[in-house]
DNA sequence: GTCTATACTCGGATAGAC
DNA sequence: GTCTATCCGAGTATAGAC
């Protein structure tokens, strides 16, 4: 176990994102991800040439995933059943692989402002909401059919039911209201 | 200018709070905070044990007013009426003087679940909700209660529309969004 | 009661040896 | 590719001046 070297920067970045969803990203050390990995700290930085690095590189892959998806939604035309469509697809990525991450986003707002891929998220969400805005409608419909996406994204969160629900049929609550909002009902 | 005052402690909270808010909790230091104040970092600790202790006196005052919200709208009848009547009154509390600091919470929300103000903001936010939420009503329209108050916070973020709207009727939108929400349309 | 000087610890970062 | 040694800056503690 002790003589792996190759796959060493994959770890860091497994390991300090599970720290850094843990505790926080600035209440993480690094001390602390180099314990785990068994090696000390200046060697991390022979991987990363800081620590907003390596949560850079998580996130840059959280990008390219994003950016599929923003691509196929800028073909879409403007209908509702093609709106339901995309939040559709946007429900998937949250559920796939991405949903401790975009909760991570979430949390740690200032860290991932201070970071290149952070922008980078942000600049594809925004894209996103813009495609589901209906160009010209009035500002409340516009308001509403953005608001889908929130609705999504708020339906991973625990706190916003106290209601004894599972998981699976929260989203699924969350998904209805999200498609509600993109039909005008 | 550089006598010793009786309004430091105020003052050390106003000034932190703006570098808070301006740069984020974690990336401010206190020596920022001591040299605006044009006196010296450990003079600080005169005043509050640590710079948490800061941060959480302020959010004291906040959940002070959301204190007397919450009380006047657990008294309110599950009537959509009385719900768009809570929904003003939180509006009008973003409104006053509350914006920058909602929008602080926001950011910065791992720094406010380490101090004991900010679990009791959560649980009044949460109180909130469960108010504006008809008991044994289906998921679907409990959600969207729920989703009501985040619609208004949503509102008062600038990116949610890339549509040129001045500010009051960013806040009139959401206004009218949320009070459709818990309508029932 | 209000503040300054000083010092300690820990975390991020760099240089250079193996 | 990883280590040791070292630096710097930030939060914190304490002694003592006024």
């Amino acid at each position: 176990m002790a003589g792996r070297r190759t796959d060493t920067r994959q770890r860091i970045q497994e390991i300090a994102l599970e720290l850094f969803s843990e505790r926080g990203y600035e209440q993480t050390t690094l001390q602390e991800v180099a314990e785990r990995l068994e090696i000390t700290r200046p060697a991390l930085y022979y991987h990363f040439k800081a620590k907003e690095d390596i949560l850079n590189g998580v996130i840059e892959d959280l990008n390219a995933s994003l950016d599929e998806l923003v691509e196929w939604a800028r073909a879409q035309p403007h209908t509702a059943a093609a709106k339901r469509e995309i939040l559709g697809r946007i429900a998937d990525l949250l559920e796939d692989r991405w949903r401790p991450l975009f909760r991570f986003a979430q949390v740690n707002q200032t860290a991932m402002e201070r970071i290149p891929a952070g922008e980078g998220m942000q600049e594809r969400l925004i894209t996103l909401l813009s495609v589901l805005t209906t160009p010209g409608a009035d500002p409340v419909r516009q308001f509403e059919e953005r608001l889908a996406v929130f609705a999504l994204i708020l339906g991973t969160l625990p706190f916003l039911f106290e209601m004894e629900l599972p998981e699976d049929q929260r989203t699924a609550t969350a998904m209805t209201v999200a498609a509600k909002l993109v039909s005008g009902q």
